[in-house]
DNA sequence: ATCCGTGCAAATCCTTTGCATGCTC
DNA sequence: GAGCATGCAAAGGATTTGCACGGAT
């Protein structure tokens, strides 16, 4: 996780000037738990600022992913992108039927590939999902 | 890898009536190589069989995924959904700049989560995917 | 003053849906 | 023959784009 202050010090060392939406867009960001998509954000932006533009909140997260701060995940549930501030290393738990997501903190360090195997490429690095089922889908699986 | 046959037999057993589009669909999922989206599996299909309608090629895929026999995979740079024939137990290579998706058989033995880790999760499979640079875009990377 | 960022609205792309017809079992 | 699958076209939803105006540096 990044703080506020440091991302607004990466936009404006990128040449990006800082503007109210994108301050408040990075302040919901920050101070959120999930994984909101691009609609959930622009809703609540649009609480406290009622003519952001869908455009400007696309725009910013573009921007933040192009500056690899925030990383997209897709939800297949939905059909669309969510977004996630945790860059750092880190894995998923994801439910195979309502589609949560669930950061999880845990270091697996035997994941090493052998030079043959990574068919040419340079892997920087790696990220473990695993697939199951929440506690919720797994009450109603006795239906 | 499922054959033909199998799939066919799934369907029928399933209670799914086998038409000449979902044998044509089936056979080019099976003969394909690579993670095809539904916007190119259509084309494929239609280009033997003109008057396919998109409908049905979706339909088909959420039937195979429903099954078990086929899976979705995000693909964030064209922002839609790929389709993966390999089910069976398989890892990825991504390249995070062109966003190549290479298939990775190898089995990481050590993911195993204890019971607290997994937010009440039932854990039934995982994946590991590896995120670099495909040969391709290490080329360019000198520019 | 210079540009970049914004809002608006239209456009685009992927995917889903409704319905009448046709085909599998 | 019954009921599911198909094709078509339209709808839906997420994301992108063009453009003139406004604000940050």
């Amino acid at each position: 996780m990044t703080t506020l202050e440091t991302l607004i010090e990466l936009f404006r060392q990128s040449g990006r000037k800082i503007t109210p939406q994108r301050r408040t867009i990075l302040e919901q960001l920050m101070q959120g738990e999930g994984h909101p998509s691009a609609e959930e954000l622009y809703q609540q932006i649009a609480a406290t600022m009622p003519d952001v533009s869908r455009a400007t909140v696309y725009n910013t997260l573009h921007e933040l992913v192009a500056l690899g701060v925030l990383s997209e995940v897709q939800d297949l549930s939905e059909n669309r992108l969510r977004y996630d501030t945790h860059t750092e290393h880190h894995h998923h738990l994801f439910c195979t039927q309502c589609h949560a997501l669930v950061d999880l903190h845990h270091d697996f360090e035997s994941l090493q590939l052998a030079p043959e195997e990574t068919a040419g490429y340079q892997v920087l690095k790696h990220q473990v999902t695993f697939y199951g089922l929440c506690p919720e889908c797994q009450k109603h699986e006795t239906d």
